[in-house]
DNA sequence: CGTCTTTGACCGGCGC
DNA sequence: GCGCCGGTCAAAGACG
């Protein structure tokens, strides 16, 4: 192991300074704000508060605006402003990382304004005389995507989800599923895709916030309720900061996944092991920083408490 | 039997 | 107007 490697650049989280982890490109990726989240804890990334403000995540763009990191969780960290589509444009013309064109765009379109009611099929009968009102202009969600090695699609982050549908990807050979959170009043939807570019990477697309707790793991994931990553799960266990050392992390989380065989979030493959255990950069558990869901490591406090 | 996934059809937006 | 495309629905089937 190089200690030397655990050092970690406060403007890049650590990845800059690491050949292996180095966000190729530049950190327009980021925004004009990365200097502002770019805080890593011993999950590997933690984006604290303020985001860059995006109109979308696009991942075409984000395929195309980063190289990911050998191992670990490519964040492409977003907050959807919600307000009117014209702000939002606004926002997006000023960011390098947004297309001018893109998927996106429609998807906004179509899954604010309608949602549960408007995509879908109704009744043929129904379908003819309930023609779609044009409602006002959706309410974006909060959005946010991330990428991760996997050889697993769906990674579990300490919710329920119930897939909806299944899409080809254009110019991709693998598909596009989509989830929705199975609680009835959560709203929250998720996309999961692999990467064209890098079919071992898996672009997860988060879209809205809980309105509830996670469930834990019900199919007998991180039996271990004492890790530090039961802890950022369980909001009712990550009370106290986290006081593991970033060895006895590394270590029960391999553990976990080994007996699991269920890949997490932020690692991968049973192979590169040891490769985490170099290239994780080495911070404190920013005690603090404590909350719920495997989302909080991600989502900023104010995306959740809208 | 309840839950979840699969899958074909449909909807709406957008570009041409 | 038409076709493409992303997103969604919902029936049917699979699964535990």
């Amino acid at each position: 192991m190089d200690d030397d490697k655990d050092k970690v650049d406060p403007i890049s989280g650590g990845f800059s300074s690491d050949p292996t982890w180095t966000f190729q490109g530049d950190y327009s990726f980021f925004g004009s704000d990365v200097r502002e989240h770019s805080v890593l804890n011993d999950f590997g990334w933690n984006c604290q508060p303020p985001l860059p403000v995006f109109d979308r995540i696009d991942s075409d763009a984000v395929g195309n605006s980063m190289s990911l990191p050998e191992v670990g969780v490519g964040v492409v960290a977003s907050e959807v402003r919600t307000g009117s589509v014209d702000e939002a444009r606004d926002v997006s013309m000023s960011n390098p990382l947004v297309s001018s064109s893109s998927s996106e765009d429609r998807l906004e379109t179509s899954t604010a304004s309608g949602d549960a009611a408007s995509g879908g099929k109704p009744p043929s009968s129904e379908r003819a005389g309930k023609l779609k009102k044009k409602g006002p202009k959706k309410i974006r969600q909060p959005r946010f995507a991330f990428m991760t090695k996997s050889e697993i699609d769906h990674l579990e982050d300490g919710y329920r989800w119930r897939k909806y549908g299944q899409k080809a990807v254009k110019n991709s050979p693998f598909p596009r599923s989509y989830y929705r959170c199975t609680n009835s009043k959560c709203i929250v939807k998720k996309r999961v895709e692999r990467s064209s570019d890098d079919p071992a990477t898996v672009i997860t697309t988060y879209e809205g916030q809980h309105c509830h707790h996670t469930v834990g793991f019900p199919r007998g994931l991180m039996a271990d309720h004492d890790s530090p990553y039961t802890r950022q799960l369980n909001p009712s266990s990550a009370l106290q900061p986290i006081n593991y050392s970033r060895q006895q992390f590394l270590d029960r989380l391999h553990v976990s996944r080994v007996s699991q065989s269920r890949p997490q979030l932020v690692l991968s493959s049973d192979q590169s092991r040891d490769h985490i255990h170099h290239k994780l950069p080495q911070t404190s558990s920013q005690g603090s920083h404590v909350d719920q869901g495997l989302l909080g490591d991600i989502v900023p406090p104010r995306m959740r408490n809208q």
